[in-house]
DNA sequence: AAGTGGTCTAGACCACGTA
DNA sequence: ACGTGGTCTAGACCACTTC
């Protein structure tokens, strides 16, 4: 059977892209012209350029051509941006510390909210399903381009205890730090990478194209034998990496640098 | 401005797949319905369906009707997954024990090639761009679904030095504790997450359908203070997530199930 | 004003799955 | 045989960007 046309509009435009005919960030020629070329109607021709906005390797907006995605990808190292929150003489924030670093421009939007926990927090946390729990916010922005959100949530046994983490504006010694000097030491947590396609929600506030995908990093912190805390970011897949290392590294030099 | 109808299709099946009308699993009212309900055409209907495919919510396949999407998320721990791999004293593969200890069938198909390094694992092999290297390869199944290829790359001087590398089949102890016996010890592991669109071969080779990310997990392994391995797993998006532990967690017991 | 992609229609025929 | 989604056409009008 003949491959469909749309499908060969598909095919020998994605094999062009992979050979740099048309490098990243480079515009593309217009539906019209691909009419043209491949003796097609005008839907087949956006069926097949469709195909590759949701293979993430072009995208589309009115009244501009399509143009081929660029993918810049800022490396978060979870092992350093952790120690850094608590160990950290200095104060200052760990991911400012980061992106800084990198030589990047860092801006933060923040709010503090009092919610009832998702299912999969409250699992988390140990606690039950639907219990309060005060959530730490923030969108994250390098140089002035939305690149991912962190949503922290404190259950409320320990806000009562520890009353600024409720605070609407930021604890400038770090909400860890904070809590250590109140005799809470988090002495490790669990790690999980998932993978999805953003809600509409994400979609707009990550200012994501169609064919990019959302990496969700979820920390969980313990206290002793408890948990005490749950972080989920959710970063554009297109902008970002997460490493971590194992063994003993420590020999080793930073040998790879933060920003590619 | 109206929103277009056929968001307004999308928006109302999408309300409906997360209050459960359309639960996972589910069928779908077909297309014809769908013009009937929303008072649109074909295509109206199709674009609307086709955005929530996007969005990793429903599949289609010719002849039967829409499905709403099943997640079956698999938890892969790397820190574990990385020591049974060495210090197990059963022999037997990490990957297969992992799977089995969750109550499922594993089962993979393996090759290995002569293959010239892509750019990227040259650079953390620290080698030269297309130098050429040993590929150890395998596709991964739980319960005869593809799951998951694992590409691991050996540079060709520790090949050179260490033959059985290059054979074309399992190498019964592991390669690592092969290497080991011959003094070439791991000391650890440098762990990177990213998330993308799958290739169409990825895709094939995944059985992927549209909207579907993957997870790609790289390690790249140290033997004293110069890397030895660099392994690439490629993760169907949906049925997978990986953790790892920082700090000290040991005092823990296992809490979570591997499986869900 | 001209060119681009975005939305929408009405109709046609095909390929696949199920009964 | 029937119903499903898959492919394709021809044409219309709109909204946005660029000049």
């Amino acid at each position: 059977m003949n491959t469909p046309l749309y499908l060969q509009v598909a095919d020998a435009l994605r094999a062009e892209i992979n050979d740099r005919t048309f490098p990243p960030g480079a515009g593309l020629p217009s539906e019209r012209e691909f009419m043209d070329r491949f003796n097609a109607s005008r839907n087949t021709v956006r069926n097949g350029l469709k195909k590759l906005a949701g293979e993430g390797l072009i995208t589309s907006s009115q009244g501009r051509s399509y143009r081929v995605v660029e993918r810049q990808v800022f490396t978060l190292n979870t092992s350093r941006f952790e120690n850094l929150q608590f160990s950290n003489p200095e104060a200052g924030d760990s991911y400012d510390n980061e992106v800084l670093q990198a030589g990047r421009e860092p801006r933060q939007e923040f709010r503090v909210q009092l919610v009832e926990l998702p299912e999969e927090v409250a699992e988390r946390l140990g606690v039950e399903p639907r219990s309060s729990a005060v959530l730490r916010y923030c969108l994250r922005y390098v140089d002035d381009t939305p690149w991912s959100t962190q949503a922290t949530y404190y259950p409320k046994w320990l806000v009562d205890d520890h009353p600024r983490l409720a605070e609407p504006r930021d604890i400038e010694e770090g909400t860890t730090r904070y809590l250590a000097s109140r005799g809470i030491d988090q002495i490790g947590t669990l790690n999980e990478a998932e993978v999805r396609m953003p809600s509409p929600v994400e979609s707009r506030e990550l200012d994501m194209g169609t064919g990019v995908p959302v990496l969700i990093w979820t920390r969980t912190a313990y206290a002793s034998d408890h948990p005490v805390r749950c972080t989920i970011s959710t970063f554009h897949g297109n902008l970002n990496r997460l490493t971590w290392e194992q063994g003993d590294l420590n020999a080793l030099g930073q040998t790879e640098e933060p920003l590619r």
